[in-house]
Formats: C-alpha cells, sequence, structure tokens
DNA sequence: TTATTATTTAAACATTTGTTTGAAACGGGT
DNA sequence: ACCCGTTTCAAACAAATGTTTAAATAATAA
C-alpha cells in the first residue's frame, strides 16, 4: 500500500473500504489503519470523512464520464453526418461498455464501480448526492440520442424503460462480490466481456419489447 | 403511532427508518423516539438491533414467500396436468406481481419492500444475510420452473439473466422515493398497475433475448 | 387482597465515532 | 547553518452509539 503519497493511499484505502463495508460502516481509525497513515490525515488533506467520499468518487466519475460522453457523442455525430438516426444498441453500448470495461481496469476500479453502483440504490443522501450530479449531464445526452433512436416509443416508456436498464445496471455493477444465488459469482463464472454482451443483449431487448 | 403494543410500535418504527434512513444510520435513540417508547424496550423485547431487524425482515417477508411460491407452484401444477411445459411469462408474473402488489397495500409495506430491495445490493452482511436465507429457496422453485419453460436456454445463461432480472426489482423496489432522474418518482409518474406490467414486459423481453 | 410476573423507566455503562490540538519531524531554499 | 511551510503524530475532545442495570410501575393470577 505504501510507496504511493499518503493522500493517494488514503483515496484507495477510502474506496476498498466504503464499497466494500458501505460508508457509515467504515471508521477512519480502519481507513487510516488500511492506508497505514495517522488518524489525523484525513482530516488534514480532505477536511472531513464526507469530503474524502466526494473526493473518491470524483476521482474516477470525472475521467469515466468524459469517456462515455465521447462514446455518445461519436455515436450521435455519425447518425447526423449520415442521415440516419442512432442505434439504441450503438447508444447503449456506447454508455455501458465504457463503464463495465473500466471496472476491469483495476481491483480500486471493481470497488469503485461496486460503490457507485450501490450509490443509486442509496437512502442516505450524503452518499447519493455525492454522484448524482455528477452522472447527470450524461444520462441526459443518452436519453436524447435514445428518443432519437426510436421515436416511436412513448416518453413515459422510454423514462421508465431506462430506469430500468440503470437497475439492471447498477446489480451488475454491485455483483462482484457476491450474487444473489449461493454459486461463485457470475461475474467469475463467464467471461467479463460475455457478461457484457448478455448484458447489453439483455436491456436492449427490454428496451425494444412490444408495447 | 400508539394504540399497538411497544413491540408492534418498534417493529413499525424500524421498518420506517432501517428502509428510510438505512440500519447503520438508525440510531436506537430516534427509533424509540419514533415508537414512542423507551430506550431499552428495542433490547428488552427483541435482545439487540440486529434481531430487531431480523423480525422486521421476517414479518413481512414469510407471508409474502408464502404468497409467492403458491403462486409458482399454481403455474407449475397447471402445467404438469396439461402437459404443457409453463410459460416464462406466468412464471415471471407469479413472482413479480405478488411482490409489487404487496408494496402497495401500506406504507409500511411500501417502506419494507424498499427495505429487501435494497439488501440485494448490501455491503454489509448483517444485513444481506438476514434475509438471503428466506429468499433464496423460493428463488431455487423459479429457476427450475424457468427451466422448463426455456430448456433451449443455455444454464449458464439463465442464470445470468435471472440476475439482471433481480437486479432490475430490485430497482424498482427502492425507487419508491426517489429516482434517478430528477423528475418526480416514476412510481408517481406511472399509475402502480402500469408499473408493474411494463416492469413484466421488460424483464420477459430480455429473458427471452435472443442469444 | 397478596404474590408474582411482565413491562417500563431513567440512569449509567463501556465503546466507538469524527474531529481538533499542539508539538514534533521533515524537506527544500537561502 | 538557518528558517519556513508542509506533513505527521500521539493525545485528547465531545458527542453518539448499543447495551446493561436496578428500581419503579403495571398487569395477571391465586
Amino acid at each position: 500500500m505504501a510507496q504511493h503519497s499518503t493522500k493517494i493511499r488514503l483515496l484507495n484505502a477510502a474506496e476498498q473500504l466504503f464499497a466494500r463495508e458501505g460508508f457509515h460502516n467504515t471508521s477512519l481509525r480502519s481507513l487510516a489503519s488500511l492506508a497505514e497513515a495517522n488518524l489525523a490525515a484525513t482530516n488534514y488533506h480532505f477536511g472531513s470523512k464526507e469530503a474524502l467520499l466526494k473526493a473518491v468518487i470524483e476521482r474516477r466519475l470525472l475521467p469515466l464520464n468524459q469517456i462515455r460522453e465521447t462514446e455518445i457523442e461519436k455515436v450521435l455525430s455519425q447518425a447526423r453526418e449520415s442521415n440516419i438516426p442512432p442505434t439504441a444498441d450503438a447508444l447503449l453500448r456506447a454508455f455501458i461498455e465504457p463503464t463495465l470495461e473500466f471496472r476491469n481496469s483495476s481491483s480500486g476500479a471493481r470497488d469503485f464501480i461496486s460503490l457507485i453502483g450501490r450509490s443509486l440504490n442509496e437512502p442516505d443522501e450524503t452518499v447519493r448526492n455525492c454522484f448524482l450530479s455528477l452522472i447527470l449531464p450524461i444520462f441526459q445526452v443518452l436519453l436524447e440520442g435514445l428518443r432519437e433512436a426510436l421515436p416511436q416509443l412513448p416518453q413515459k416508456i422510454l423514462l421508465t424503460r431506462l430506469e430500468f436498464i440503470m437497475g439492471t445496471m447498477s446489480h451488475v455493477m454491485c455483483m462482484s462480490s457476491h450474487s444473489i444465488l449461493n454459486s461463485p459469482s457470475l461475474t467469475e463464472a463467464l467471461e467479463q466481456n460475455e457478461l457484457i454482451q448478455q448484458l447489453l443483449k439483455f436491456v436492449l431487448a427490454g428496451l425494444e419489447a412490444p408495447e
């Protein structure tokens, strides 16, 4: 864990513990211990436990959102050039693939994805507000694109199905360590790539289901 | 809140607070205050905070599971009688409809459904183990039925898609108070019944998606 | 009634929590 | 060498936590 600066070590430790134990269930003492730092380090470097959470989220989410946004914009601009509306498949792929590929880039990334996956269902405003503002803009872009892709689908139903998709995604994002079944986690059972493809097929079929 | 016994009042208050604020973020003092009971009442009637959580879950989940199981068994026995395999649609309906209809039966039930919906993604074992053992048996029955309904679908993919379905469900179950979009909650925007039908269409399409 | 059990109560318990403090240690520049 | 801003550290802080205790009260049965 050493070899990085104290600030980085705190971010890494917080990422792991907040994801695996939950925000409220993680004490600054166990955090400092894992980071091999002093108890006061969190308050010195970040000001408060809550500010540390915000830093954990922003460190990863800002670049990830950048990727997702350019991928979606790529699909949209290609559609505009060729005068053919974008496909729902391409749009969902542009949104989902970077997310789950990023998840596999490191164990820290995996923890992080699990953390924000769970945040979607979080009752506590502390955690939820921290990332909701960061994810809403790109969400709007995706929604706008899907409206173009599926103009015949009523707005209300599109919104509902998008919400369903976010639910499915958030569950997959959290699923790293445990699945509902007692069997070994699905993320182990399936090749990571196959899992992404399965998820895409599932949500695309749901999105395009007959009314 | 009064008019019920202390034990019942504690269960009701815990249901509400655990669902809305989270288990670890609920103190026995605020709980006692909402229940208009003494601080020591929880430990007197239930032994510990954790045992109270268990009681909260069991009070609702046992009867709900009973309903779900008989509904599924009804579908399966009808299939056996007519010698026609059960349909995935009927099986999913038997599992999902009671859950979401129960959710609408009272505000306490709504809190409870939100609580167990979130538990599916819970990192903390305390909460998750409490209800996992209660839900696994019926989950196995559903899985067995779906295997009959979709014999051509590889086992691994069926499992994956069932996991996706649980993710979608858990999100809908939590969604009562907040949706991901800033717009008013979808459970308000859509008629409750329409939401159930939309959810069923979505997950059925996903389950039957081409490989 | 009295005796006995069940429940409620206020107070105290020992831990744990996030945060603050002030001095010590470090590091680079002059 | 010196100074100075940054970082670390052990210690203490007040507040909040779940739990226990023992006395008071209520309810029940004989």
